[in-house]
DNA sequence: TGAAATGATTCGGC
DNA sequence: GCCGAATCATTTCA
């Protein structure tokens, strides 16, 4: 009787489902131990079938499939059965308290959200996409650089190849790793739902509650290949590193502008359009240019006079041959 | 090789 | 959203 207190011990108030067996099975557990039940089974075989199972760990595999095969089979399994089924009934957890949808992790979200714009976790046709539109978009630096940086675009698609293999490849294992752990699990239940009372759906629950705790390791792979991704961007992409001079013809155009409106050097939008187009660099650029230049002008005034009269002589020279040609000025 | 020049970015103000 | 100012990162030049 000891043993069957410190059996249940765990699940809590065993002495009451034990005490139901009595009148449920029929079996009366509390009488004195020559007792004999009404099927015929001593108090003792009780004990005895207690005695297998907690010593069931400690044995080898083949040994405990024999006892195993033995608890089966004997003839106080039913009851034993059935009174795990009332300590379950009285203190397992509720499923029906549990949500049965978590809503989805949104860091996970934004990680999947990032890892498909950088064209890392969708298709291979889409991932090209994504890094070329990366590539050739987001630089968004004119197309000053372009000639010379196709190398560097070539090394930077092999690069961003190289982590979406790896990627792909260490989220294979992990989905392998994890479908595996779950099979494990649910043939390991349901061998044991023939010994105490486990449900179909309890077995689906555990896989989930298996899954989340696997998500986790998901979540750090997808972190690192974001990083991974954000430093290799940083690396190639980034205009300060690839930053190249304007050519001369370009700077020609933007200061004879700049010194032709030095009244109110603020080019419009459409001014600044055809800037770029004369240039062949992007508006952006554009702005950025003449930003530097008010400021860098206003800090050497002095230092810079030189050069506003060498434009203003060109200006000059310019609309003076224009005006014997009949056509005027430029108008941007 | 170091200083100057230059294009881009960031941040606060309007 | 544009601008001035400060700053960064790179290129150019002596």
């Amino acid at each position: 009787m000891d043993q069957m207190h410190q059996l249940c011990a765990p699940y809590g108030a065993v002495l009451t489902p034990l005490t139901a067996l009595s009148s449920s099975t029929g079996y009366n557990l509390y009488e004195n131990a020559h007792d004999v039940q009404p099927t015929g089974v001593k108090r003792y075989e009780i004990n005895d079938m207690l005695q297998k199972i907690m010593s069931i760990v400690n044995e080898r595999l083949d040994d405990a499939q024999e006892r195993k095969h033995a608890f089966n089979s004997h003839s106080m399994q039913p009851a034993f059965f059935q009174v795990l089924c009332e300590i379950k009934e009285k203190i397992a957890i509720n499923l029906r308290h549990l949500p049965e949808d978590e809503p989805s992790d949104p860091q996970l979200m934004r990680l999947d959200n990032m890892l498909m714009a950088e064209g890392v976790s969708s298709s291979s046709s889409t991932a090209m996409n994504a890094v070329n539109a990366s590539v050739n978009g987001t630089s968004g630096h004119g197309n000053n650089v372009d000639s010379d940086s196709a190398l560097d675009h070539s090394d930077y698609r092999a690069k961003l190849a190289q982590i979406r293999q790896i990627y792909h490849v260490e989220l294979e294992k992990y989905e392998q790793h994890c479908n595996d752990f779950c099979s494990h699990v649910v043939t390991l239940l349901r061998e044991q739902s023939q010994a105490r009372p486990i449900t179909a759906r309890e077995i689906d629950r555990m896989v989930d509650i298996i899954r989340k705790k696997f998500s986790s390791i998901q979540l750090q792979l997808k972190q690192s290949t974001c990083e991974a991704v954000m430093i290799l961007r940083s690396r190639f992409l980034d205009a300060r590193r690839k930053r190249r001079n304007f050519s001369k013809t370009a700077t020609e155009v933007l200061n004879e502008y700049f010194y032709s409106h030095l009244s109110n050097p603020y080019p419009s939008e459409d001014a600044k359009e055809e800037l770029a187009r004369k240039c062949a660099i992007s508006v952006s650029q554009v702005s950025n240019w003449f930003g530097n230049k008010r400021i860098r002008y206003k800090k050497n005034i002095g230092k810079t006079q030189e050069e506003a009269n060498m434009y203003a002589a060109k200006i000059a020279s310019q609309a003076a041959r224009q005006g014997r040609s009949g056509r005027e000025s430029p108008d941007y």
